[in-house]
DNA sequence: TTCCTTTCTTATCTTTTGTAAACGGAAGCT
DNA sequence: AGCTTCCGTTTACAAAAGATAAGAAAGGAA
């Protein structure tokens, strides 16, 4: 990403701070929010039929929380994003973007293309590990690539995540530990 | 899609037909491909480190297969793309018709942001089954979605794109079959 | 601190999956 | 036709996962 494109980001970004349990956007909401994550941690979740909250996805520092709904397909969101500890975040509203943006078409383009890139990146590589590793494989997998995660979020978001049960996820915390002795 | 965009595309769109077991894509390749199926089925596949190839995605008819590693990423294809018919396509030069669409840099970002969103839309629906899913589950889904697949494709493909071997998916199948009685 | 709630672990049981191998049928080839 | 190769089903066994419940540990609030 560009300077330039950097530049007018920040221009349209506004600082601000949820406390753990608030929702930086709610189910239904078509604001076209993107957050970057300064500090904190933030999880997407949906519910389901029974009524249980399943984790969609755990965003620490540095990650990009997008209503992708809204920015993409203009409609409602599937998920709630909850703060799942004090988080603070640049608030950038997509569509006000957008509209100051059209007098530089390049520079929202480029920024589209590389939101989208970044996206595509993160989900492709989501849905490889679930075609080629095993759960546990997975869980090693998902330690390695989000280290600040661990320990931070609760284990069973984590198992949501990864498309497993808490318990079976306990269970491989364990397989694993015996394995190291 | 507007008009305007579709006969740009077909512009520089030629067309194409693959017999059975040729690659329209090979592993490693940096050409910035976009074919749309007209007639016959795709699927992508790689090798992993025991020289199995596992298919990653089925493409029927009115699908696009893009090379996402090249057009993204600019980075070699991870996939070889493999005809599973006689299969008859459009196909498009990204990178010649991004050339020319500079003059239209509108006709462009629309077509762009318009491959993108489709292609996001399919990538996080699939991560989606895969969380809320069991693999029963996501096999009637994908029966819902790609009944046109069903019957064509030999099933360990399938199988492995959802995630599952292909001993497993006989069994589903004959679970549903004697569920049905 | 104590109390309460939430989260994690453990145990039991059932179901499902992976692996490997064998069989049978279908498709393709000469 | 005959042959081979590929594919799907099935079987047997071991490993893992889901469901449920109960207990332990951790975290928060008063």
């Amino acid at each position: 990403m560009n300077l330039r494109s950097i530049l007018l980001l920040l221009r349209h970004a506004s600082l601000k701070t949820f406390q753990k349990g608030e929702l930086l956007i709610e189910k239904d909401s078509t604001h076209m929010n993107i957050f970057y994550i300064r500090s904190g941690l933030v999880r997407s979740f949906f519910i389901n039929e029974e009524t249980d909250e399943i984790t969609f996805q755990l965003f620490p520092e540095y990650a990009l929380v997008v209503n992708v709904q809204a920015i993409l397909f203009d409609t409602p969101s599937k998920f709630s994003y909850e703060a799942l500890e004090t988080t603070r975040v640049y608030q950038i509203n997509f569509q006000a973007f957008r509209e100051l943006a059209t007098q530089n078409a390049k520079v929202l383009n480029t920024n589209q293309k590389l939101l989208f890139q970044h996206m595509l990146q993160q989900v492709y590589q989501r849905v490889e590990s679930f075609v080629l590793l095993s759960p546990e494989e997975r869980y090693l997998k998902y330690m390695q690539d989000y280290p600040q995660v661990i320990n931070r979020a609760p284990d069973k978001y984590i198992a949501h995540v990864l498309g497993i049960t808490p318990v079976s996820l306990s269970r491989i915390r364990s397989r694993i530990a015996s394995k190291k002795n």
